[in-house]
DNA sequence: TTAGGGTTTG
């Protein structure tokens, strides 16, 4: 391994050097002698892009500073890596961390008179054998009530509320994260990042939080946490006895004996300081005008319109109310056709509109989910009698309503499939029993028009909120009154006018009154051909509307174009904002 | 930059 982590370990004991490397200081690396069991280490103060070189092998360079010899008037050297550890090291390298350089081969560097470093620079590479260790640092945590505005810090903390990463109106995700620790000092978090992956994957209140290199702001009289660079987060679960298994986005991460017991300790702390969230409900559990969380599996999903997207989600249990089915067109709902229509006792459609519509058409069918604050509502649809459970997911993050995705190693995510793979669906239909209609959306033969119509002929799902106070009336009944009157009426929609919403604008001419439809693209094409074939009308030209101005062409033919610059309130616009119309 | 915890009104 090329990059070797120092002092990094999953068990109890520290990786040590080889036992052969001997330290080498700045001032002792010099040209002709052996340095081969000899390793030089020090702090990264800067380091500069991967790049290529001209045969196409990857480089990367850093400079490393020698903190035993900071009186010296050369403290620097530059590092030039290549190949593949320069890629590995791109990954893991960062500004201030320490490093270790062995195996490494020492030549002059062209550029010492320029950069004012050491004469010399090592070249480490995996085919010469060198090795990089990274020395993990010390980190020093702060408690919650010594937070100090303008610092970056390291901290522990329970998690007390959180909002699961949302889309922001900026370039990135953003996570709201409000920590306690003993010290009883609540801090409100503001983590923002362009990649979802690199937010601190929190799934409930309790869990415990590391956080690495937060930046403090005082904001409206209060400390808060806001994410710096270099940001990294550990997350674990915040339950007395659960395996201690960290969730990170970081290729590389410290955590030993000392970092364990202090997860262990805010776990018993916060089992008698932090007041538990209500009890888990499943779907068997849910009430009207109840806001709660649902940890499901994704069914199907569906487009709504611009500002609402459709979920379709199961957790095994059966909704004791009539559940509200979101109409949405079949070609749009995207799941296992087979599978939804077996779990249609089983699944609830949840409507989630506005800033969760873009993660929610991102999720993949089948992955399990925990959805955060939905809100359940009773409503009655056309027939009064009948009222049916609706479940939204409002706009807005209150509450930290949003969506997040479990992964399968989640404990509850275990626990809920193997509850989904014992639930008896022998009472659900099978296959053979769906029609073809269901199965693609489309008619293929005269059996699937007729149980089409006979499924419009069934109450409609769509509820009209106006005219409540309206009964239905027969079209027949209609027809043969006289008007005006005011109906309401239920109906199936056989046709239309007019079918295309530019039809609804006529073209009319002043001087005969006549009325005419606006034409079409091939029409379009045809009357600018007939234009272009005859000259412009000066007659025609500079109106109260617009101005003109004609050219002759200069080739054989001299066409006549006239181009008329139609005026905004009688005055011209400026040509960027100026409609034309061009003659011949 | 974004949001800066405290439920939509579909």
């Amino acid at each position: 391994m090329p990059v070797q982590l120092l002092k990094i370990i999953k068990g109890k004991s520290e990786t040590p050097l080889p036992s052969h490397l001997q330290k080498e200081d700045l001032k002792h690396l010099e040209e002709g002698f052996d340095h081969t069991n000899k390793y030089f280490q020090g702090i990264v103060i800067l380091t500069y892009p991967l790049t290529k070189l001209g045969d196409g092998t990857d480089f990367f360079k850093v400079v490393l500073q020698d903190l035993d010899n900071l009186c010296s008037r050369i403290k620097s050297i530059n590092i030039l890596i290549y190949g593949k550890m320069a890629e590995d090291c791109a990954k893991v390298i960062r500004h201030g961390d320490t490093f270790v350089v062995a195996g490494f081969k020492l030549a002059k560097s062209p550029t010492a008179r320029e950069d004012g470093r050491h004469g010399c620079h090592l070249e480490v590479s995996e085919e010469a054998g060198s090795a990089i260790y990274s020395v993990a640092p010390k980190y020093v945590y702060t408690p919650l009530n010594r937070l100090k505005d303008g610092t970056v810090v390291n901290l522990y903390g329970v998690v007390k509320f959180f909002k699961p990463p949302y889309v922001s109106k900026g370039t990135d995700y953003c996570s709201v994260v409000t920590l306690v620790d003993p010290s009883n000092v609540k801090l409100t978090c503001t983590l923002f990042n362009g990649n979802l992956d690199s937010l601190p994957k929190i799934y409930k209140v309790g869990d415990i939080v590391r956080f690495h290199r937060v930046k403090i702001r005082e904001y409206n009289g209060q400390m808060q946490g806001i994410t710096s660079v270099g940001f990294a987060s550990l997350t674990f679960d915040g339950t007395v006895g659960a395996p201690l298994v960290p969730r990170t986005s970081s290729k590389v991460y410290t955590f030993m004996d000392e970092e364990q017991k202090t997860i262990e300790e805010l776990r018993v702390w916060a089992a008698s300081n932090l007041s538990v969230s209500g009890p888990v409900v499943k779907l068997s559990g849910v009430q009207p005008m109840l806001f709660f969380d649902l940890t499901c599996q994704l069914v199907g999903k569906a487009k709504v319109d611009g500002s609402s997207f459709l979920l379709k989600v199961w957790d095994g249990t059966k909704c004791p109310y009539v559940t509200w089915k979101v109409p949405v067109e079949a070609r749009d709902l995207e799941g296992e056709k087979v599978l939804l229509h077996q779990l249609q006792n089983l699944t609830v459609d949840i409507l989630v509109y506005d800033n969760h519509v873009q993660l929610a058409k991102s999720l993949k069918i089948g992955s399990f989910l925990r959805i955060y604050s939905i809100h359940t509502k009773q409503a009655s649809a056309d027939d009064k009698n009948v009222s049916h459970l609706e479940f939204h997911l409002h706009g807005g993050t209150c509450y930290g309503r949003g969506i997040g995705v479990l992964p399968e190693s989640n404990p509850d995510v275990k626990e809920l499939k193997a509850f989904l793979e014992s639930v008896d669906l022998a009472g659900s239909q099978s296959m053979e029993s769906m029609s073809s209609v269901e199965l693609d959306g489309t008619f293929n033969n005269i059996t699937d028009l007729e149980s089409h119509l006979q499924r419009c002929q069934q109450l409609s799902v769509t509820v009209l909120t106006d005219h409540q106070d309206l009964n239905n009336t027969e079209l027949k009944t209609i027809l043969n009154s006289a008007a005006p009157q005011q109906y309401r009426i239920r109906a199936k929609l056989r046709t239309y006018k007019p079918q295309k919403l530019y039809q609804s604008i006529k073209l009319h001419c002043s001087k005969c009154n006549s009325l005419q439809e606006v034409p079409d693209g091939d029409d379009f094409d045809f009357i600018l051909q007939r234009s272009a074939a005859t000259a412009p009308n000066p007659e025609l030209h500079n109106t109260s509307w617009y101005d003109s101005v004609m050219w002759t062409t200069q080739d054989q033919k001299q066409r006549k174009i006239a181009i008329h610059f139609v005026k905004h309130d009688e005055m011209l616009q400026e040509p960027e904002d100026t409609l034309l119309m061009i003659e011949g």
